[in-house]
DNA sequence: CCCTGATTCGC
DNA sequence: GCGAATCAGG
């Protein structure tokens, strides 16, 4: 299928957005994954993290044992060719340092934004060929537990206020805001206070007067 | 093996 | 210019 100005519009706004080539050549229809790739490329928008962009090692045992039966067709056919692949295999590699340079000197020029070429169905922004878009600015990172304790527990027993001589029942649930610990002064010998001695360690009654057990710290009911 | 993108090269 | 074949990392 042949690339329409509107398949190849199609095709630049998706990789931009991150789209994977097969998801982008599923949507297009009509062409391969590798034909996504291989127009991308002559488009000139390449870039994206790739897994075997990522090397650049082995810069001096090299590999001259490798693919016997390719190798001899394309000896036959482009001998040349084949040594300007081995010669750009060997040139010093740009670190990566050298990498976020550039890519951040692409956008210094511009402080004042990347270039509107015109306004798109819905309001967006099209941009200049050359603009690369901002880097997506990295997530913010996440806590499972809020950094500072939260008002409700603020007088209560945290995790890293528990030592040898204080209760560690758990109280409430892990994760949730208002978890905590007991805190009371420990039953001596014990991890816990009398009372939750009393939960965690009861004594075997005979078989058929047994109650219902208590509901446990963890995974059961709401204890308080 | 599956996925990914990169690259090569015959067409 | 196109894209299948191939490479190579995850």
């Amino acid at each position: 299928m042949a690339w329409t100005d509107e398949r190849i519009d199609h095709l630049k706004q998706m990789w931009e957005k991150g789209l994977t080539a097969s998801q982008i050549a599923e949507e297009l229809g009509g062409v391969s994954r590798n034909a996504v790739i291989g127009k991308a490329h002559r488009l000139g928008l390449k870039s994206r993290p790739s897994p075997v962009k990522a090397k650049a090692k082995t810069a001096k045992g090299a590999k001259p044992a490798a693919k016997p039966k390719k190798a001899a067709v394309k000896a036959t056919k482009k001998p040349k060719q084949k040594e300007e692949h081995v010669a750009r295999r060997a040139m010093p590699p740009p670190t990566p340092a050298a990498r976020t340079h550039a890519a951040q000197q692409s956008k210094m020029p511009k402080p004042d934004g990347p270039k509107i070429v015109s306004v798109g169905p819905g309001g967006f922004l099209r941009q200049g060929p050359g603009d690369q878009q901002a880097p997506i600015p990295p997530a913010p990172p996440r806590r499972l537990v809020p950094a500072k304790p939260s008002e409700e527990i603020a007088d209560k027993t945290s995790l890293l206020d528990l030592n040898d001589r204080i209760c560690r029942w758990p109280m409430n649930h892990p994760g949730e805001p208002d978890f905590h610990f007991c805190g009371e002064e420990v039953n001596p010998g014990f991890p816990y206070c009398v009372e939750h001695c009393g939960r965690a360690f009861q004594a075997q009654l005979p078989r058929g007067a047994r109650r219902a057990p208590p509901p446990l710290p963890f995974g059961g009911p709401r204890v308080r």
